[in-house]
DNA sequence: GAGTTTGAAACT
DNA sequence: CAGTTTCAAACTC
């Protein structure tokens, strides 16, 4: 299906290495790029662990956060219960925890269809800089970053399942737009950063970086109660949303995972990070120490609490959205394209931003669809492995880390479902309903494009592959690998297939193939694999895959007729079994007599399939010699006949050879 | 299943 | 960028 204009398609290569400063020019007032007006020193710089610009978690989970909807109008207003709090990364270490006051707004701008939700009573929100670099007083490493009125967060909208899709937005956010494209967007990149409940009411949001360093007081008698403004979710807000915060145009899906070792949750401060946290969590009684305000801190912003006590996770991913899927993720966010996780009964899962991926940040956009930051366990310091979405399915479950409510983390229960992205101009569900063919790579170690399994951006699994590095276990070399592939081609790793142009065929091969001997009638070439025509971009000699060619209608058509063959077969097939169960179950009961085992008991699953197969055989008989279909039937039907007499007898046979056991 | 053919990817 | 080599899938027997 084709989702996104050619001309939107035709921004791809370029745009989405800068995502984040076509972000801002497109989506943010230019204010918002500049330098944040605090007075404190900007943090130093640290490298940036990814250009990874935004989090977004699309994790299908019930929420208890009270949702109204329908309000255009940006509000803000509190509810009784809700705990605000401002917490250093220190506070998922344990070590520090900080409350903090604010004014709370909640500012929307430019965001159509402003709704609101209302936190519930037991529920925290806690603002967690992941960052570890130093603050700007030198400290608090890692401390409280928002300020006063600066963090502004939105519930950009809510999923088919109810989530809230949050944004954080950075202080200056809530200042006109009159300068909108003014900005230097790559100065100061500014991140939204969306993300939903999971579960239980977490909620993680990430602002920029150029808050790193400040801080923010909230007013604890604010802290009570909070209501967010919510955006629906409707379609152009959502194309305009992911592609400020993924870029424009790629089929890629960016999801982060956090390391693995629980409790330990150092991995969660991740170094250089320029992302801040915001977890909404359900209050605790060691919580409210958290949020008290009588802090005697110098920084009234930074305050020591205990650590917080979680029972929810939130799963961060980033949508970039691809060329050929946009349309399909927009309307359904949390339902398919970006239903990239299901958690079960604890779902939770703290989700942080990639770190230390120096080496593939500046393509990082370019990585496979549905790319995952995961834990990568043989990189060192990597800290998280990147990878395509597929391969969140294959992590292990210990690969995540779940906040419980008894302030611990522990391992959460494996995802159950996988993002379901555009591949190679396959729909969504194509692409990942087909089993994948395992590759049989002896000499590439399946970190070569050679390998299909690498080059579509998932692990080998199940494979036959010889010295595989394409897995959680080599993380390092897999990172170096996709670097290299990206070297060689910053595209390497987008889908071949793409849009054609405007009154061209719907799909294309990008590059075009460059067969010789085949024709272009064989897998050999990957247009014909694709099941596409040749375009004028190919290079290749003696094509025959072309619209009016002859060879090709043929091919088409005996294809098609082998296809509508093998699908009435396996009707067929399943019908019967089908039929011979359901015989079997309602005649269970007349078929009983002398106590012993009965002839139905005989008519085991290889009897049913034999039985099966010898009708399939009497359909192609008949089939074959071009019997009318009343002919047709009746020959399957005294075929059925016979099998049933054999069925019965040998099981009266058995039952008279074997009285004790039968 | 072994061997061959093929064309993309990788290399020079 | 063109020519060559490597590689793994597709294909044939």
């Amino acid at each position: 299906m084709d989702v996104v204009s050619p001309e939107l398609n035709s921004l791809l290569p370029d745009e989405i290495m800068d995502t984040e400063a076509i972000a801002m020019e497109e989506e943010l007032p230019a204010e918002h790029l500049a330098a944040p007006p605090q007075s404190e020193p900007e943090p130093p710089q640290v490298p940036m662990e990814t250009e990874v610009p935004e989090i977004v978690s699309l994790c299908p989970a019930t929420t208890s956060m009270q949702m109204t909807s329908a309000s255009t109008d940006a509000q803000c207003s509190t509810s009784s219960g809700t705990q605000l709090l401002l917490a250093p990364s220190g506070l998922i270490t344990g070590t520090t925890t900080t409350s903090v006051k604010t004014t709370g707004p909640v500012v929307t701008q430019n965001l159509p269809k402003i709704s609101s939700v209302t936190v519930p009573a037991n529920h925290q929100l806690i603002i967690n800089k992941v960052a570890s670099a130093p603050a700007a007083d030198g400290k608090s490493p890692g401390a409280a970053v928002l300020k006063p009125e600066g963090q502004k967060l939105l519930v950009a909208g809510l999923s088919k399942t109810g989530q809230p899709i949050m944004l954080a937005l950075p202080h200056t956010w809530n200042k006109p737009a009159t300068t909108q494209g003014t900005g230097d967007a790559k100065a100061l990149p500014t991140q939204i950063k969306m993300v939903t409940t999971v579960g239980k009411p977490v909620i993680a949001v990430s602002s920029a970086s150029q808050l790193m360093g400040s801080s923010t007081t909230l007013q604890a008698q604010q802290l009570k109660t909070l209501q967010y403004m919510l955006t629906t979710f409707n379609a152009d807000f959502c194309v305009q949303t992911l592609k400020t915060v993924g870029g424009v145009g790629t089929s890629q899906f960016k999801t982060i995972i956090p390391l693995t070792t629980p409790p330990n949750v150092q991995q969660i401060q991740v170094p250089g990070s320029r992302f801040h946290y915001v977890r909404l969590v359900t209050a605790t009684t060691g919580s409210t120490t958290a949020q008290s305000g009588g802090s005697t801190n110098t920084n009234p912003s930074i305050q020591p609490a205990k650590p917080v006590m979680m029972n929810a996770a939130v799963r961060m991913s980033v949508p970039i959205i691809p060329a050929q899927s946009i349309k399909q993720v927009v309307p359904k966010p949390l339902t398919s394209a970006a239903q990239v996780v299901t958690t079960s009964q604890t779902p939770q899962r703290l989700i942080m931003p990639a770190t230390h991926l120096p080496q593939i940040q500046p393509n990082l956009t370019s990585l496979p669809p549905g790319t995952v930051l995961a834990p990568a366990h043989g990189s060192g310091n990597m800290g998280y492995a990147v990878l395509p979405a597929p391969y969140v399915t294959q992590i292990p479950q210990s690969a995540f880390v779940t906040l419980t409510s008894s302030s611990t983390f522990s391992t959460a229960t494996p995802i159950q479902t996988q993002a379901r992205l555009s591949l190679n101009g396959l729909s969504t569900s194509e692409a990942t309903s087909r089993p994948r063919k395992p590759c049989n790579c002896t000499r590439s170690q399946c970190l070569k494009l050679y390998c299909d399994c690498f080059a579509n951006g998932e692990f080998c699994n199940n494979c036959n592959c010889v010295n595989c590095f394409n897995n959680l276990d080599h993380e390092s070399e897999r990172l170096k690998a996709i670097k290299a592939c990206l070297d060689r081609n910053p595209v390497a790793f987008k889908p071949k297939i793409g849009k054609g142009k405007q009154g061209e065929s719907d799909r294309r091969h990008s590059k075009g193939c460059n067969c010789k001997k085949s024709g272009c009638l064989k897998n050999y070439c990957e247009c014909y694999e694709a099941k596409i025509m040749c375009s004028s971009i190919c290079k290749c000699m003696g094509c025959k895959n072309f619209e009016e060619s002859p060879e090709r209608k043929t091919l088409m058509h005996l294809a098609d007729a082998a296809e509508v063959r093998v699908q009435q077969q396996t009707a067929a097939k399943t019908k019967l079994s089908s039929q011979i169960s359901d015989l079997l179950t309602r005649t269970t009961p007349a078929v009983t007599s002398g106590g012993g085992k009965l002839p139905y008991t005989f008519v085991t699953k290889e009897v049913a399939e034999a039985t099966c197969d010898c009708l399939l055989e009497q359909t192609e008989q008949a089939e074959l010699t071009n019997q009318p279909q009343a002919v047709a039937e009746r020959l399957i039907l005294e075929e059925f006949g016979r099998c049933l007499r054999r069925i019965i007898s040998f099981a009266g046979k058995a039952k008279t050879d074997c009285p004790i056991n039968c």
